[in-house]
DNA sequence: CCTTAGTTAGTTATTGATTACTCACTTTAT
DNA sequence: ATAAAGTGAGTAATCAATAACTAACTAAGG
């Protein structure tokens, strides 16, 4: 009746409950019983991977920066263009979110906020990270001309980060009723065709 | 010793302190034993003024619902043309949530995805209501000619929206460094100048 | 090949603290 | 006097974490 596992896959499987939980019951209410739960193990077995719960919590923002890191690179990689690349890695991060839809509200738990100063500095460096590339990728654009001249890339950089945050907001408000990465897809477009430059006058009208 | 006081007054204090508290302790973190504390009462005594902490929530969602509302209808009178406008609700709506820092927060707490539905309900409506001020104002805007007539209102509202969010996250993230007012009316210039048509051609080269 | 010692994943039982909420009572303002 | 505001003492439920123990896997010695 034990299934006994080896401790690394245990803890994979923890992590990834985590993740789950930390979207069913939301991550300042997901409990060690609800955990244990979910991975068919008594309460107690999950302080064998653990020492304690903020452990738990720097164990899965690991996970999320691991393979967040991992998804730009590739997402850069198979891009060349800087409209491509921003689209690449604003459509990975909906991608993720879409995948992984507890990782706003960690933004906002208090756990990260007050309680697992491990995990903010975490999540902190991750969103720095993420900015960084799409400076420079605006940065880019800009110098090239594909981009306004007017256009900071770092206040470019927050507005889409922005639109990442309000459309993950919208889409759990609304009970996730519309695609998240149809949607993104869409209004980005729309900015970054704010971002365009328009040499000629506008014909509508 | 004991400090009596009409329910009215009460109830208010009650749910200012809610707004405090569910910013210093977390919306899903709050208890009744810190909320009494706040408002020097015993615990039992809050059950005196709301049956259920989800009562209590509820009476707080109808506290910003007013609060915003009323602020909305003021910044609109005050201006008249549509980047003016614009640029009033939304200030408004940060200083709002500088003034009650909790309101992000509330809006990704379980308390509000999973336990109360009415709680839920409110935010939408309010959210829902504050998208339709923008979309109309950006109507106004772009059959004038202020704004691009390629950008749909609708998009624009929600890129606006969005923009609010995100600032959220970022000014709470970085430990609410900067103004949030400042830094918002700085990038809402930066969005609203995306917004505005280009006849003439770039100078910036 | 097969026993056995050591390691590790897991268990049951329990801890003290905290949770929202109730009830019977007391105080106070009108 | 009486209605409403507030209290003290409790409730059952749930929380993260610990203690003491056991089953399962691993590897070395005969």
């Amino acid at each position: 009746m034990r299934a006994r596992k080896s401790a690394e896959l245990r803890k994979t499987e923890i992590v990834a409950a985590m993740l789950r939980l930390a979207d069913e019951l939301g991550p300042d209410r997901l409990t060690t019983v609800a955990l244990a739960k979910a991975v068919a193990v008594t309460q107690p077995g999950i302080f064998r991977h653990f020492p304690t719960k903020q452990d738990l919590w720097f164990a899965v923002a690991e996970h999320i920066a691991l393979t967040m890191t991992a998804a730009w690179e590739v997402a850069l990689a198979a891009e060349t263009t800087p409209q491509k690349r921003v689209t690449a890695l604003i459509t990975v991060q909906l991608r993720q979110i879409a995948a992984h839809p507890a990782i706003p509200a960690i933004l906002h738990s208090r756990e990260l906020h007050t309680e697992n100063a491990a995990l903010r500095a975490q999540f902190v460096a991750l969103m720095t990270q993420f900015q960084t590339l799409l400076v420079e990728t605006l940065a880019e654009g800009s110098a090239t001309g594909v981009f306004r001249g007017d256009l900071a890339p770092k206040d470019g950089a927050i507005l889409l980060i922005s639109l990442v945050q309000g459309l993950a907001i919208r889409w759990s408000l609304g009970q996730r009723v519309f695609s998240l990465e149809d949607e993104g897809s869409r209004l980005l477009a729309c900015q970054l065709d704010l971002f365009r430059p328009q040499p000629a006058s506008e014909k509508t009208k």
